[in-house]
DNA sequence: CCTACCGATCGGTAGG
DNA sequence: CCTACCGATCGGTAGG
């Protein structure tokens, strides 16, 4: 409540706000209080405005979640399309496809836990859309799985629950990590890798 | 919207709403659609009420998210204190904390829900409290894995992160597992187990 | 258990 | 970028 807080705009004299920057203090508070749990007045006490300002640069509170949470499941998807492509081994596959989605969820941790706690909030034809990349996500991280098991790499019993699994684990690093932590993103998305690949009797 | 649907109080006649249904119809509510996203006019709707009505069963919407995130906090603690004291072997406490842990999640998915969602919009001092159990359960789950490593059971590079990989694998049953589907909740909650003796690199 | 009502706050618009 | 303002809804109370 104090004045002194939030001395953020540049230096002092050039205000100038955009697009971005609404969105950027929105992901910080969506992801912190919920979408629900958040006011425009919130958002726009955060970028030193009256809550009026914000709709200079944003068209509502509900495209301001649309488009972080589709962004970013866009984001997943094509990050997960271009492990695909780099090798054909189920165990490299499971690997790099451990890996990054494990690395985004520590280099975006805000983007993730919107992702996670509000997309049932969009309105449709969204909501639709976004439960259908993440279930296509889901299938072929599953695939993955269920391809190496056929091949012999794996010993796993149910690609389905080890799918789950991985993916879920991967998805709570954005519920700790945090910069200037005891691990890098790096570091962690590695440890994971290899978590998965243990989970699923990989040979080693 | 309709006037045919929730036929719920019993027979005809006797109503007689308790603490207990304002409770479990605000827990099914704060699971779908979170706290702050769900408004006493729908759980009092779902009772077939009106709003004022409720508070002769309850004394305020955070009261009752306080009810369930505690009441469920305090149950997972004392399950888990009661795996450490049928084993004192590492392999053993760790198959069965997680088989617990689980377990719980299966059988308590909304709880588990509004627990993982809404900790954070409890009042203090209840959140430090919340908080508190959360981190003694951590704690004391990655000492089961630190115990195993030390005494040679385990192959695990990190405790840690193999402790966050496997309570936060166990949390996300709450988010897809569904009675009826293929897996029972005890099936799952051994798949879990299994899965976490893999993740540690158990001696098999 | 209800109706009637409270002040506060919500997302959003008008108009400059 | 602001002030002024909109109708709607919020959690909760009074009073019976």
């Amino acid at each position: 409540m104090s004045e002194e807080a939030h001395q953020d705009r540049r230096t002092v004299a050039g205000p100038s706000i955009t697009p971005g920057d609404v969105r950027e203090a929105a992901l910080t508070l969506f992801a912190e209080r919920g979408y629900h749990g958040t006011s425009l007045k919130q958002v726009a006490a955060a970028l030193r405005l009256r809550t009026p300002s914000l709709y200079n640069h944003m068209s509502s509170k509900s495209a301001l979640l649309a488009d972080i949470v589709m962004d970013t499941l866009h984001e997943v998807r094509s990050e997960f399309d271009e492990v695909l492509t780099t090798t054909t081994d189920p165990v490299e596959q499971l690997r790099r496809a451990t890996f990054v989605y494990a690395l985004h969820h520590a280099e975006h941790r805000r983007e993730a836990l919107v992702v996670n706690q509000d997309t049932q909030h969009l309105p449709e034809p969204l909501l639709g859309s976004a439960q259908e990349i993440r279930r296509g996500h889901e299938r072929r991280f599953r695939q993955i799985i269920t391809d190496g098991k056929t091949a012999g790499a794996f010993d796993v019993e149910s690609p389905k629950l080890a799918s789950f699994a991985i993916r879920e684990m991967c998805v709570s690093v954005a519920r700790w990590f945090r910069d200037g932590g005891p691990y890098s993103a790096e570091q962690v998305a590695d440890h994971y890798a290899d978590q998965a690949l243990r989970l699923v009797g990989a040979h080693h």
